[in-house]
DNA sequence: TCATGTTTACGCTAGG
DNA sequence: CCTAGCGTAAACATGA
């Protein structure tokens, strides 16, 4: 099967001639401030000028198109595309050339084609723009059908994707449902330091794996980079984060009542090995500058990732946002950390795009109605 | 039984 | 060319 690049490149080989259209669809009722912020994220995530997103967000059969207001929101498409005028196309593969004819034959059809996002980024989006930040698989799966058609469709294919990079993939850690919320399946959150997996700004490819240092016997960087591709899916780091570790992990970021006795012997066995998490844990949110620079583990000199990016959030917010979302940031570090001492919430700010980290921390409720992005249907919170 | 979760394998692509 | 990241398929285990 071909990579996600190479399916849209067949699928709609055109992206930047989709964006470039200056129109899109938009949502219906009263969430056009959201959905437009997030179509500029989109829109930059792409590397291309104009928002991806979809009109039916919480209706997916609607589908109605209506034109974007261009003032909807201070960061609409309009004025970040404006902000951002050249950002890397070639970075996340998609490079357009030629314009269509037919706007309208192709807001038809980029609106089922693939978003230019990887399951990790879209994963990550779902988690982080719930209230609670964490997500049931399912949840994740409503979540991603509900902002994006092309995912309606196959379902059997996506979603056993985004199974598999749930399991696989460091960032994510899975919590036990406590007993009093009973339920099908795990809640499924982001690594406390998984923070700036995208802080490059392409959204399709990371450029950098995060992989979690919990395990003492880990490989030294130049032995993990040494590794084939085989072994590196089964290396020890792997073998730690899998289930046991992972679940451990979280466990010590959840209130007491929701951490299951029969772990009790797990937290035992590995608290050593999270020791030095802990210690690092204590001021998560300067913490959270430390982690970015600490990311030397992201090989230093190879990354990008800086707040100076272009990307970063610090220059896609204005000002007033930052001072939202520094104020959200502490939150769910504060809670956390109230409630298990451990780990603060997942990652915030820095690696998400705008929209998700200047607001999605912030209680639908408490926000205008012009920054609601997401329908109650899509909003699975369960704070 | 089906949803959820883990793991392995393989192919493709981007980037060094 | 090699490595890393990603997407997909598939086998398998487990739990609701």
């Amino acid at each position: 099967m071909l990579g996600a690049v190479k399916m849209e490149g067949h699928e709609h080989p055109d992206w930047s001639a989709y964006y470039a259209e200056h129109e899109c669809y938009t949502p219906v009722g009263n969430m056009g401030g959201g959905l437009n912020s997030m179509s500029a994220y989109v829109s930059c995530a792409s590397g291309v000028s104009v928002p991806y997103m979809h009109a039916g967000l919480g209706h997916p059969t609607s589908g109605t198109c209506t034109g974007l207001a261009p003032s909807a929101s201070p960061t609409s498409a309009h004025a970040l595309a404006a902000s951002y005028p050249n950002l890397n196309s070639s970075a996340c593969g998609q490079v357009g050339s030629g314009r269509p004819r037919d706007p309208k034959a192709y807001r038809r059809s980029y609106t089922h084609a693939k978003p230019p996002y990887s399951y990790i980024s879209l994963i990550t989006m779902a988690i982080q723009q719930s209230s609670s930040k964490m997500l049931t698989l399912n949840e994740i799966y409503q979540w991603i059908m509900d902002l994006f058609p092309f995912y309606r469709q196959n379902q059997q294919r996506w979603q056993n994707s985004v199974r598999h990079s749930l399991s696989f993939n460091d960032c994510f850690l899975k919590l036990p449902r406590s007993p009093d919320k009973p339920g099908k399946g795990s809640f499924w959150t982001l690594h406390p330091e998984s923070g700036n997996m995208f802080e490059n700004g392409c959204y399709l490819r990371r450029q950098k794996r995060f992989k979690c240092e919990k395990s003492a016997d880990k490989p030294t960087e130049s032995e993990s980079v040494k590794k084939t591709h085989s072994d590196k899916e089964s290396s020890p780091t792997r073998d730690m984060k899998s289930t046991e570790l992972k679940d451990v992990t979280k466990t010590q970021a959840l209130s007491p009542e929701h951490q299951p006795h029969h772990q009790d012997h797990h937290l035992d066995n590995h608290h050593h090995q999270l020791h030095h998490h802990h210690h690092h844990s204590s001021h998560l949110l300067s913490q959270h500058h430390r982690v970015l620079v600490h990311e030397s583990h992201l090989k230093p000199g190879h990354h990008s990732y800086s707040f100076d990016h272009p990307f970063s959030i610090h220059n896609l917010m204005s000002s007033e946002q930052q001072q939202h979302q520094k104020m959200d940031m502490l939150k769910p570090y504060e809670h956390a950390m109230h409630c298990s001492g451990g780990y603060g919430s997942p990652m915030t700010g820095p690696s998400m795009p705008p929209m998700m980290s200047a607001r999605m921390s912030v209680e639908p409720s408490a926000l205008p109605s012009e920054y609601s992005y997401y329908p109650v249907s899509a909003c699975t919170n369960r704070a």
